[in-house]
DNA sequence: CGCCAATATTGACACTGTCAATATAAGAGG
DNA sequence: CCTCTTATATTGACAGTGTCAATATTGGCG
């Protein structure tokens, strides 16, 4: 096995296969959509003959899965970049949540790709799953440093805060993508509109850890964990 | 045409085949996933032969986007009862945000499905997005209510807020069913982690609604309509 | 150089969505 | 009752798909 020399230069019959035709489904993937791709096709546009691609990845889905991992890790660099240089914890979590989503709209395929992967096989799913958590840490971080700061949250109250967080940045991006919101037509408008929810998100943060903190009503309905049954 | 005809008991070839093939792409749906899902494996459920359903339905497409449009009128249905009953406009939002996650979470795959119909057919797309539309219309309704009692708040702040919870119940719902969250893996614990999400986002109303009412430096930064250029 | 292993191709199989041509039968009109 | 129209269902075909087995090619190590 010479892996490392294969993976310089244009050496072997193609060269670098592997790069080629990620970098070919990736172009397909953002011109036609994610359902709309073909591994034959990816290996048409990648210049080599159908089943070249099985040297190097054992399936389609396999690819589409690091086609994913990727736009992961893209997602993360992004997050990371969002982060540096801005001040209060709040003010990051702002950048954090603006800068999702606009990744989101600027690659809308490859983020449906990316949440769109059904895994069968368990190995790929368990990469993908990794690198899809990765890209949520720097939000997760900057909420737990913004709730620890203000006043002493509990570790649940903070993860609670954590998903909460995800969930909008993930789902306004979707709604963003799929056109189901009308408010925002191009892309500017999302951005706009993302602005305002994040800021929306920010100022209610407290608000909702106190809430948490203190049981109420809702809280006593539905502890994190099943309250231990008392005879 | 005789359709009303048809439509009464088994009476044509097959009967009833459109209701048929539904029923059966829906059971193959929540067996095997959206993508797993072929025509001619309908066609032979149903007990007909591969080209029989493009009788009533033009396409593949057109037939998921119907069960789609089925899905939706579900979810809203069951919004709509969750709403039956309930006090207060905050109480409201809370039943209708977990609800709408508990919805998500027990027909995972029609979920994905009514999200994830790629519509290349424009008709077909219209009639989705406004059943889409309409299923989230209580949740919208009841958010204006809330904040239309508690102050008077602008327009734009309740659209802005209607977004969020909407983002925020779908955001949730994706990534539950999606497994990205290790806090639940069952759904009990989606729906009590909803629970708490939802109970932090309506704490959270009051504040955000305030945020950007008193024009702060997200909302100067990040107007709704973008502001006239003053010479 | 000669060989081996990594890489690429060819051919095939079962499957898919969809179309054209054909067969069937239910209900309308005589 | 018997046609005839029209909606419905079937057969056969075509191009395209994912994937496997067998074969060919070729780069670099000994």
């Amino acid at each position: 096995m010479a892996r490392n020399k294969l993976r310089r230069e244009r050496s072997y019959h193609h060269g670098d296969l592997p790069s080629a035709l990620i970098a070919a489904a990736r172009r397909m993937l953002e011109k036609a959509g994610p359902e709309a791709i073909s591994f034959r096709a990816i290996a048409r546009e990648a210049g080599v003959s159908q089943t070249a691609p099985y040297n190097h990845f054992t399936s389609k889905e396999h690819l589409l899965a690091t086609l994913a991992t990727i736009g992961f890790r893209e997602l993360e660099a992004s997050q990371a970049t969002a982060t540096r240089g801005a001040g209060t914890p709040d003010e990051q979590i702002d950048g954090l949540g603006r800068a999702y989503v606009r990744f989101a709209c600027r690659h809308p395929q490859l983020y449906r790709l990316m949440f769109g992967v059904g895994m069968s096989n368990w190995r790929a799913r368990q990469e993908v799953a990794k690198a899809k958590k990765a890209s949520f840490r720097p939000l997760q971080e900057a909420l737990a440093a913004s709730l620890m700061t203000t006043s002493g949250n509990s570790a649940a109250t903070v993860e609670t805060a954590a998903v909460a967080a995800w969930a909008m940045a993930h789902g306004l991006s979707m709604l963003l993508i799929d056109g189901a919101l009308d408010v925002a037509h191009n892309v500017a408008d999302a951005e706009r509109l993302a602005a305002r929810v994040v800021a929306w998100q920010v100022a209610g943060l407290e608000a909702g850890a106190k809430s948490l903190e203190a049981p109420s009503a809702a809280q006593r309905r539905a502890p994190l964990r099943k309250p231990r049954k008392r005879k």
